[in-house]
DNA sequence: ATTATACTATTTGTAAGACAAATAGATGTC
DNA sequence: GACATCTATTTGTCTTACAAATAGTATAAT
């Protein structure tokens, strides 16, 4: 086994109940498995002790173990597996997931009016400058395929709004893949994703999608010319595009 | 009150148990109350059915929704209070609790070797320059301001390396505070945070504060004197500082 | 009448114990 | 030896109960 607490004292035998903490059970133990993950006292694929070993340990009770667990099972930083050989696991946060989250907050911020749609096209326009020159670098033909692929079902007449839409963002994360940087990657589909609701408004109600195929094909045609200045020319073509239809559709 | 469940069902009254969702029914609820949440139906600063009520119209028991609520406790949705009058509350996500929840994202990453620094570095190579040309544009006197007294703290030889590196997020938060786009801030505060390790190494290894105080203050003039490209220049410089103490302090 | 105090009801927080469901490993049977 | 079964372990869920916080209300004292 591979947990000697005897000797290593990851965790407090018990938390003190009559310190200033206000702040609940499971969210003091939440914070503090959240640590120990972190700080690498437990590495991506350990198994965490069992609910009730842990409740035992903090002398808390598996209820509030439990909701610990699940608070950083929010946050994708522990799964869980039933049966002999289960137990909570922590788990390699995938880009998909973080990203998945990233975009769910900032999903959460357009929803609640907290970003507003004029300042996230005019975000995208900001950050996309250099993003695309490293597309123009770095684009392999695996990438441009990618790129291609996503243009090719958005293209198909028969698919539906929502299908469009997801081809949409496939066609412009693949276009950030192409500037082959984790980071840039991470923080961009934060932005597309946000861009989601546009895209939907102006598919469902302008109901025109040629306009936005014939700019992704130029789009396309000036990557693979490596041709940045033109790549971004078209990307802002876009953009204005989405404003000046977001803005006619809003305002009635 | 005002949930009115009867006329407007927000929620399916049970959980189809045979169905072929194997997902945890905590989880499930903590879905859909979040879908409830962000599609509008629960506003900010709207108190959610009480726990008992939410078993009750889920079908579940009331362990099964507190885990599904900590889930949401967790992604800074809602928030609880006790007492009558208490109960579970939408909360307004603040910009730097989401912002905080995201560079803790980042710093995971960081720690789990998912994205390594010299990407991250890139990174902010990458998506600054659009962001200094409007910092350069909008930046108002109280921006500046704000910079400026982030730098005069980095000034101060008193102060701990913690602190420094503190004043180093808040002069960088600021800079791109200037650039006026909450979009972009949102964005660009996590490749912030994801760059604090290696502020952090440096000061505490390289122990040396001036070169990146002397390439800061010649951001700042830069910045007063609305000169993007020189400005980037500073930015550039300060990265290949950092990039070369970092691999320098990271062979050894 | 007003203020202070205590009480009560409501709601979340925590605990304990039980059973269900999944599943890996051991065991037994053919 | 292959297959089925049984068992033990661990998470998933339910039930019930009580503790703690807190707003409103009633009561008592001034």
């Amino acid at each position: 086994m591979s947990f000697k607490v005897q000797t290593t004292p990851f965790l407090k035998t018990n938390i003190d109940k009559s310190s200033i903490v206000k702040s609940s059970i499971s969210k003091q133990i939440a914070e503090q498995l959240r640590d120990a993950i972190v700080s690498g006292r437990f590495k991506i694929g350990d198994r965490l002790p069992t609910e009730d070993e842990l409740a035992q340990r903090y002398g808390v009770s598996r209820p509030s173990v439990r909701e610990a667990l699940k608070r950083l099972a929010a946050q994708n930083l522990v799964r869980a597996r039933r049966g002999p050989s289960g137990g909570n696991f922590v788990v390699q946060p995938s880009y998909e997931e973080l990203a998945g989250s990233l975009s769910g907050a900032a999903t959460l911020l357009v929803g609640m009016g907290a970003l507003d749609i004029v300042e996230i096209i005019d975000a995208r326009r900001i950050l996309q400058g250099g993003c695309l020159e490293h597309a123009v670098k770095n684009a392999t033909t695996a990438h441009i395929a990618d790129i291609k692929t996503a243009l090719e079902r958005q293209k198909n007449p028969e698919i539906s709004d929502e299908v469009f839409c997801q081809a949409d963002v496939a066609f412009h994360r693949a276009l950030v893949d192409s500037a082959d940087n984790g980071m840039v990657r991470f923080v961009m589909y934060t932005v597309i994703e946000a861009l989601i609701p546009v895209t939907n408004m102006i598919v469902t109600v302008v109901r025109e999608r040629s306009d936005i195929i014939r700019l992704h094909e130029e789009m396309l045609q000036h990557l693979i010319d490596r041709n940045a200045t033109l790549l971004n020319q078209s990307m802002n073509k876009l953009l204005d595009y989405l404003l000046e239809k977001f803005e006619l559709a809003s305002q009635r």
